[in-house]
DNA sequence: CGAGTCAGTTCGCTTTCCGGACCGACTTGG
DNA sequence: CCAAGTCGGTCCGGAAAGCGAACTGACTCG
């Protein structure tokens, strides 16, 4: 049995986490998905602290989740909009929000997501496209890749 | 000086949140799905301190994600499992596994999860049944749900 | 009997977080 | 021109959380 020695960010799930780990940058990017876009704003919607939602934009900014664009140029004043990597947590934070509608929401869910072309709600599945069906974690798998360390 | 009752969070990524929301908790599902279910294991795999596995795992069970069932009587050893409310984490995992192969592994995915059925990687989509299709963040809407507070 | 395992708890120390105060650029009103 | 207000930050000291090391305690194994 091999020491535990080895301990590199071999896994997708540690790396995603030492972006987004933390309790503030989640809040931030649900905010960011509802259209907020400005400091002032995500400031009163969150409630945060000064100094930790600052540190928070430039590590969303510095890690490529958020851009900062001018939007004014007397006073020089910036908004964070998510860019592609920013909008590809999507499926993340309507799991999460899913997980709480469906666990932690005593009186059903506050908000519900649709699909905007016929206004039904949606759902959220595991796809296999050579099969092509749906299926629950139970008929998950997993195997080394191509990055496989050992 | 704030009242709790206005506190309470309306929205369910924050209640989430409340139950996930630290680093070191995900980190801990991780490990559960992937079959870790003792302490020594936990501790030896994430090279967490001592008390703060202990009451990250606390913290589960009384959620309600994790059970503590007993299995060696002499001396009593429990092992910490999955409860339904844990496996539901699932998608959640998988999304954050899956943007951290998009976005952040360089070298391609250390790990690829597959539907078990086939061997073939799976894929992860909004899906509509009324319309019986799959579809892009970007067509998702939302609307107030049954305790849309105001 | 002594060493080892497993599952914790207790104790200080250090790092990080947080909220309030302050700062600077600019606009608006008088 | 000066005063007040807004926006987007930075700085600082106290509070909380994280951490490693040591200790406990119930057992097993040789």
């Amino acid at each position: 049995m091999p020491d535990a020695a080895v301990r590199e960010p071999t896994c997708s799930i540690q790396r995603s986490l030492e972006v987004l780990g933390d309790r503030w940058t989640i809040l931030i990017l649900r905010d960011a998905f509802r259209g907020v876009r400005r400091y002032d704003e995500f400031r009163r919607d969150l409630d945060i602290a000064r100094p930790v939602l600052a540190d928070r934009l430039k590590r969303l900014v510095d890690h490529g989740v958020l851009t900062k664009q001018l939007y004014c140029e007397h006073p020089p004043r910036y908004e964070y909009r998510l860019t592609a990597m920013g909008m590809a947590l999507s499926p993340t934070l309507v799991a999460l929000m899913r997980w709480g509608d469906d666990w932690l929401a005593d009186d059903g869910p506050p908000t519900v997501l649709v699909h905007d072309a016929c206004g039904q709600p949606l759902d959220q599945q595991f796809v296999c496209w050579t099969c092509d069906q749906t299926f629950t974690p139970h008929d998950i798998a997993s195997r080394p890749g191509p990055a496989a360390g050992d």
